[in-house]
DNA sequence: AGCACGCCGACT
DNA sequence: GTCGGCGTGCTC
């Protein structure tokens, strides 16, 4: 597959075609081609029933159903046809994650008003005519046309411009002095200048730069680690590569794991080619999401900064996919169609022959072992010079340094912040937990007030003053009475919360200045990036965060990090939860010492033989890894082993078992290609919504062809009504 | 996904 | 009697 090989079949009119639909019916379905013929690819529209629903003509119609009733393409849309990569692209994922072609399909038209046709708007330019009379008026309006000869412009914005009213415009029209014409709404996006100067680069950033250059003009798939830790300027980096893709006319995907992250990126990346690059996110507007996708697929955008579904936009001409913090667990969708945008990234630009940059100071496991093996190249970037090196770490042995009842920070740590309030340093505060207090308990019955709609308990936020449950949002008021036992005034808060961690601060620091940063303070994204700007600035004293603070913000005034509770994310039993906590507190421990002055980082725990904090306290990256992937190795689990992860959910828990068991029975198929299924067992949350999860788990070796066993076998039972099965394949967690 | 068809309970 | 609940089936 290349860009230059494509072999497109023509369908000349009546001839019959198989077209995919957006419609959840999993097949392709037979059309006639229509007047004028259609090509291979193309996007139609097709008469479904009653309405006329988005497909594209996927190839020859297989001729099985009835020609009576086999209708005729209503219509050829005007965008660019869908490319035989794509479509590559989409079965192959597809495959991968056992999703039906249709929702793919709907992944790759996430576009507004694809079946209208091109957006029109009325603009005005220079006409021939002359005026009969010449106003000053009417002078102003012509300067403003020569000055900017060939240029069109919207009426009111001309008048505007030249400081008249829109009816001298209209006068100038009548005369045919100025023309209206149509224009399309969508317009290109601003040409990128590769050429301009970047930032100087440091010895190590110039090696890695040409390195990726290099790879780039093989026009070849590679893909690469572009490992540095924070400060060392990956960003630079890439964006070297960026230029080089420009250079070869080709189109530039960067992935982003935070929407948040964007602005400043943006900022970055206006300096280094002159023009902002095409966004897509959950944060763009359907006019400017319905203008992305159509310049994307003419060739029209040169590079789009997006989230993991800007993987699916239309590219003509794709050279270089950057998957910027390509550990971020939000690159794993959980939610509809289950796919890692980082391994669909080297999927994508596998088949059309582009290169993939993975960058990351904390690389996932996956990507370390396929970096070690060969598959990726790795670049390490040095430290700059100058920068902050990784602050020191410290474990504070809370079996030692016990804490008070109802308290979070131990006296050492106590002692440590206070140090910097007399320094004029900054603080930070870590706790993974939003909220106040994590559970409610009453201290006559024991009670513990939880979801009625989960199995998980209500988490209290004094903030917003009410209980909620952070499985499916539900909020109730703060009780005074205990809903079992009718006791009043012995409801209590049980641990810690940011909230409540702020509020013991408070009471420890009464003369700081503290911040409180959690995604759930009703900031909105630009409120939320001012304040860390303000805080950046030393607006605060003490910061107080969630992981939210962990990415990439930074604080060069800080220089003392407490990480409250190191153990939280070990316990769960999760696969995954050595490197996520690893990963997750030395990104924390990162904020510390960014600038000349050199940080600390005191990790509070219970367990400091734990194999992960003394590998994160004795920053010996490379042996964390090495042992972590030996003991997934012994475990024979990813990415040594093949996971798959299954829910089953249903209103009624009977039912759900019973599918759950049946499934186990008839698991035949599974086992004869070497897989193990475990389970049935309920779901870490066994009820969510008020619908009942039970789970199972396959796991195969590495070599076998689990996604086709699993096909065989999820088809060939029937669920029943209001029962649902979910496969996801790789799974990063099992919630 | 929509939308129609169709077969049983509690109302004007 | 009928209005309407949502289970079942169909769409090239």
């Amino acid at each position: 597959m290349n860009e230059t090989g494509q072999t497109r079949d023509f369908y000349a009119q009546g001839e019959l075609v198989a077209v995919l639909t957006a419609q959840p019916l999993d097949r392709f379905l037979d059309y006639k081609a229509p007047e004028g013929g259609v090509m291979q690819g193309a996007y139609v529209e097709v008469p479904l029933g009653p309405r006329k629903v988005l497909g594209v003509v996927w190839g020859t119609g297989e001729g099985k159903f009835d020609p009576a009733k086999i209708r005729k393409i209503s219509n050829v849309l005007e965008v660019a046809p869908m490319r035989e990569e794509m479509q590559v692209f989409l079965q192959k994922v597809a495959d991968y994650t056992l999703t039906p072609m249709t929702a793919m399909l709907r992944l790759a038209t996430r576009a507004p008003g694809l079946t209208n046709p091109p957006s029109m708007q009325r603009v005005v330019a220079l006409g021939s005519g002359e005026p009969d009379r010449l106003t000053p008026a009417r002078e102003k309006v012509l300067a403003v046309l020569e000055d900017q000869e060939g240029q069109h412009f919207m009426p009111g914005e001309l008048a505007q411009m030249a400081g008249v009213t829109p009816s001298v415009i209209k006068g100038l029209v009548k005369q045919g002095v100025i023309v209206e014409l149509e224009t399309p709404r969508d317009v290109p996006y601003a040409k990128l200048d590769p050429s301009l100067p970047s930032k100087t680069l440091t010895p190590s950033q110039a090696t890695a730069a040409s390195q990726l250059q290099a790879h780039l003009q093989t026009s070849e798939y590679q893909t690469t680690l572009l490992k540095g830790v924070t400060g060392s300027g990956k960003t630079e980096v890439y964006l070297e590569a960026v230029a080089e893709c420009l250079r070869q006319g080709r189109q530039a995907l960067v992935l982003l794991p935070e929407i948040a992250l964007t602005v400043e990126f943006l900022d970055r990346f206006e300096t280094r080619f002159g023009r902002r690059p095409a966004e897509w996110h959950s944060g763009v507007t359907m006019t400017e999401r319905r203008r992305c996708w159509r310049m994307v697929g003419q060739g029209d955008a040169q590079v789009v900064v997006g989230a993991r579904s800007s993987l699916y936009l239309p590219f003509q001409n794709l050279g270089l996919i950057i998957v910027d913090e390509e550990h971020d667990t939000s690159y794993k969708q959980e939610d509809g169609v289950f796919y890692s945008a980082r391994d669909m990234a080297v999927m994508r630009a596998s088949i059309c022959g582009a290169s993939v940059v993975l960058a990351s100071a904390t690389p996932s496991l996956e990507t370390w072992v396929n970096a070690k093996a060969g598959k990726y190249t790795r670049i390490d970037l040095e430290k700059r010079f100058g920068a902050a090196e990784l602050p020191d770490m410290c474990a504070i042995d809370l079996r030692e340094d016990a804490l008070e009842t109802g308290r979070w920070i131990s006296s050492t740590l106590v002692e440590q912040v206070k140090s910097r309030l007399e320094l004029g340093e900054q603080s930070l505060l870590f706790l993974n937990r939003r909220g106040y207090a994590p559970l409610t308990v009453c201290r006559a019955c024991g009670e513990q007030v939880g979801c009625d709609h989960c199995d998980a308990r209500m988490v209290e936020h004094r903030f917003h003053a009410h209980l909620m449950c952070h499985q499916c949002g539900e909020t109730k008021p703060i009780p005074d009475k205990c809903p079992s036992c009718g006791v009043d005034g012995r409801m209590a808060a049980v641990g810690p919360g940011v909230e409540r961690l702020a509020e013991e601060a408070a009471d420890r620091f009464p003369d700081a200045r503290i911040s409180v940063l959690s995604s759930d303070m009703s900031l909105s994204a630009r409120a939320l990036k001012s304040r860390i700007a303000e805080i950046a600035n030393g607006d605060a004293d003490i910061i107080i965060g969630t992981q939210l603070v962990a990415k990439g913000h930074n604080f060069p005034l800080l220089t003392c990090v407490g990480v409250i509770d190191c153990d939280l994310g070990l316990q769960g039993g999760d696969l995954r939860a050595a490197e996520r906590t690893f990963q997750l507190i030395r990104q924390v421990a990162g904020r510390a010492g960014r600038a000349e002055k050199k940080g600390v980082a005191y990790l509070q725990t219970h367990q400091p033989e734990h194999p992960v904090i003394k590998a994160i306290i004795a920053g010996e990256e490379d042996q964390f890894w090495q042992a972590e992937a030996l003991s997934r190795e012994q475990a024979g689990v990813p990415p040594y082993g093949r996971m798959a992860g299954i829910v089953i959910t249903g209103p009624e828990l009977s039912v759900v078992s019973n599918v759950a068991q049946q499934l186990v029975r008839t698991s035949n198929g599974l086992r004869q290609i070497g897989a193990e299924v475990y389970g049935p067992a309920p779901a870490p949350i066994a009820r969510v919504r008020g619908k009942h999860r039970i789970r199972l788990l396959v796991k195969a070796p590495k070599g076998v062809m689990l996604q086709p066993a699993l096909a065989a076998w999820r088809n060939a039972v029937r669920l029943p009504n209001n029962v649902r099965m979910n496969i996801d394949i790789d799974p990063q967690s099992f919630y």
